[in-house]
DNA sequence: ATACCTGCAAAGTCTTTGCAATCAA
DNA sequence: TTGATTGCAAAGACTTTGCAGGTAT
């Protein structure tokens, strides 16, 4: 599947070129661990639910040495800056999903599979009033399957 | 607040007594650890969310000595027989609550508080078909306020 | 008596951090 | 050049486990 769209590089077809340009417009700079996550991150929107070590995998079967450490780091920075969304599945897994827009996730506790759910499940709802003094920052919503 | 209702117990203001019937309605054996754990859990309705941690202080300053260990194993096998629910809130906390029926959380992102919401919000949800040959096992849902 | 439970310390999992070396602008 | 970034190993936070000794029925 095609990468993600973004308007900042002339030809969506290069992978890197299109990559530093993401980077870029999220004010990052553009280097070489960075770059190559991006690519592995973005390049396929079918595929856009991750966690560390699946990431810290790819590039490394893609011949990419980039520490586990610096893909943590690196996680972190792009939720920071907006490129990444964070779900927490469990109290021991992470993933991080390159879609951040509005929708909710089936997760199955056998497959540890994250599913998109095409519907907004949120948008019947109306939120009840918040406790004093806050003001609302999200709703994280998981539809639990299993087999 | 008076402790939740059981009605396997003669006298539910005896706290022990309350404790074991409950115990021993699950399933469990009535063991010293066990009775102190579900005494501190069940007795204050108004108080239902804990973690290990919280429970294990509350054990210690109530004067027994409860170990953080069976602490965890304590909440982990309440969990499985249906007497608590589990609430993971992000990566690193994990909740116990003593109400198991259906109902959602706002989560105070500043202070850590877990706070009941009132409506069940789910009620008004129509879940979308689910994943092929899988099977709904629940619905965890936070809503996310700051200060 | 016997299977179950508890405490302790050790091990495990996942993530962050300190610091020297390296890199991008 | 110079501050930002990276890799490595160590440290951290939280949770589970192995095992010897104690407990409930």
């Amino acid at each position: 599947m095609a990468p993600k769209e973004c308007n900042a590089c002339s030809d969506p077809t290069n992978n890197t070129e299109h990559a530093i340009a993401m980077l870029e417009l999220a004010g990052l700079r553009a280097t070489g661990a960075r770059v190559i996550l991006t690519t592995l991150l973005f390049d396929d929107i079918s595929d856009c639910h991750t966690t560390a070590e699946i990431l810290y995998e790819k590039a490394f079967k893609a011949g990419s040495r980039v520490s586990l450490a610096t893909v943590y780091n690196t996680l972190r920075l792009f939720t920071s800056v907006g490129l990444l969304r964070q779900i927490s599945v469990n109290s021991t897994q992470v993933y991080f999903d390159t879609d951040t827009s509005e929708h909710q996730h089936f997760y199955n506790e056998n497959t540890g599979e994250l599913i998109n759910i095409k519907e907004n499940l949120l948008a019947e709802i109306i939120l009840p009033e918040l406790p004093e003094c806050t003001r609302l920052m999200g709703v994280d919503m998981l539809v639990l399957v299993s087999n």
